[in-house]
DNA sequence: CTGTTAGCGCATTCAA
DNA sequence: TTGAATGCGCTAACAG
């Protein structure tokens, strides 16, 4: 009684949808006619269009994009591959993208990978068959296996922050290495200098590329590493702590693959009753919506997310007409809060 | 010299794919004849069809299912209307749908809507045009208007805990009225008796309801109801605490719209230097990723996501197979983790 | 077993 | 200005 749980059992019939035909039948004029009145075509009597035009209204006709796709060669639909839309960072490249295309009239195909190769090959295809005009893939693990692929994909590619192989497709990234040293020296500037890192997915660009920042700073300073492995999960950044804590090797200041990490590193630090930002300094990277109301609120190397979405959908408009196109690189920015603290 | 940013600037044609009449042309065989052997339909000689299974394996031909789908009269894409794939529960909702989709063979079309009404209709038509099979609207804020569209939709529709109108499409929603029962009952067993609440999106029937859920059990005993606005996202959750601190109105326990808000609650309470759960008892709905790892853990009423994305799937699988369905209510669970105490 | 034909809904060329 | 015809890539009904 709690609940409504109302049982509609009706069956339904979906009728036919109105087709150029059937108005022209209707209006008594031929197919070409119909088409042309639709269009504005110019080589049409003023009449007729608009008594077509109302037609069509009245009927509820919707053109047929899937025939219109057949003929026209091309479907303004862009295909997109991703790990996972429920990562928030995943989730805010895919909602950028989502919004640019939209205004630029594409529509988009979904197809999760879950970081799998083997899925992301599996949805490659499936996106070929669709048809798309151009492809994205975010976060791509592929790596050379793309470059079977190219050559017969026959469509622009673009890739969002992933594995790309040299020749293959286009790509827009965030600058890892640089944002990266961004956070190290910041962490350097506030006094610290036994800084660790937590890193991410094993044989990630992302985490090859961020961890060798870090690596690079340390090494200018003569300092030692600390570097514990990770997934980009939070789960990650909470087995991280515990590993470091277990074996004493509690360091002042983490640097973390992503938010992700970082919000496992706050989270396990709370836990075990080690002070952010007091006791332990810890910086993120990524920027996602929760870090800002993180406790505290997390400090971190923001992606220019939307500038991506931008990004991506322009460069693969330019490669769908086929104009010159470069690869593109965003810096990152600094973005203090609270969880990092002067030694 | 920090980033390498190379400027790839080549020109690039893309060729047409292969079709079944080059391959038919190669293979000295009629279009017919490559399509049965591509589909192993039993009419067909042995021999042929491996040569042109071979033939068509060698020649990189990818079945072009734009074609396919306007002689079959459809499409295996089903639409996906949802606010905004950044809001993470939004997001857990379309990662379960697309995973089952797949798996069943559907591709997945998606658009914002922004959770406005005329980006909605708009959506609704883009995808129309596209001819999916079925459409799914997540958190629709239409309410009646979907009246009108629904009978020249001519598509199966399943809404996921939006507004719908009687008599169109079918459902599939959270039980909100049960869980906030829940919840709000939670927090009396731990002796609470001044028990605020903080509302969703005005107009929204999930708000609604959870709001009349609150309310019914204060009612029953006697207690007072305090009842602050909110939107569902962080921010709101934020503003609503400061809001009953400026008031001086601050209650024993908040029951929040959601655990985005709640996740505000906390966030604001920890500046405020008011102890969660010591000093004030906070409750989530929904069970968002992040809700598992905030500080403290947030106690909340578990959606069914997953079984939620099962749900539309085979609903809306059902439908276009015209077989008779019913609307769905899945129950929600109270998970109790550190953000509640007694008191 | 295989080829020929027609047609899905639409745009476009060529005639009229 | 309009209509008839053709074809986009593919499937299916009908002949052979």
């Amino acid at each position: 009684m709690l609940s409504d749980r109302r049982m509609t059992t009706k069956k339904q019939e979906y009728q036919r949808p109105v087709s150029i035909k059937d108005i022209a039948r209707r209006a008594r004029v031929s197919v070409a006619t119909v088409s042309r009145a639709l269009h504005d075509h110019p080589r049409i009597g003023v009449e007729t269009r608009k008594r077509v035009q109302q037609l069509a209204r009245e009927m509820g006709y919707v053109p047929n994009e899937t025939a219109r796709s057949l003929v026209r060669q091309c479907t303004y639909t862009i295909g997109i591959v991703m790990p996972d839309a429920s990562d928030p960072y995943a989730a805010a490249i895919l909602h950028s993208i989502e919004d640019m295309a939209r205004t630029v009239g594409y529509t988009l195909l979904l197809v999760h990978s879950w970081g799998m190769p083997a899925r992301e090959l599996e949805a490659i295809q499936t996106l070929r068959k669709r048809d798309v005009d151009g492809l994205v893939l975010v976060s791509s693990r592929m790596g050379g296996q793309l470059h079977a692929l190219t050559n017969k994909l026959g469509r622009p590619l673009v890739i969002v922050n992933g594995n790309s192989a040299p020749g293959v497709g286009y790509t827009v990234r965030g600058d890892n290495v640089h944002g990266v040293i961004l956070a190290t020296e910041y962490l350097l500037h506030l006094g610290h200098r036994r800084i660790a890192f937590i890193g991410g997915p094993e044989g990630s660009r992302s985490g090859w590329e961020r961890k060798s920042g870090y690596r690079q700073v340390l090494r200018n300073e003569g300092l030692a590493e600390a570097i514990f492995p990770g997934n980009g999960r939070l789960i990650d950044g909470v087995r991280a702590f515990q590993v470091m804590q277990q074996q004493g090797r509690l360091p002042e200041a983490i640097v973390c693959y992503n938010d992700l990490t970082a919000l496992g590193v706050l989270q396990a630090a709370w836990q075990a009753g080690v002070g952010v930002p007091e006791n332990l300094s810890v910086i993120g990277f990524d920027d996602i919506l929760y870090s800002a109301y993180s406790i505290p609120p997390l400090t971190t190397v923001a992606q220019p997310k939307a500038a991506m979405g931008e990004a991506v959908v322009q460069l693969l408009t330019r490669l769908i007409r086929g104009e010159p196109a470069q690869n593109i690189l965003l810096p990152g920015k600094l973005i203090e809060r609270s969880s990092c603290h002067a030694r």
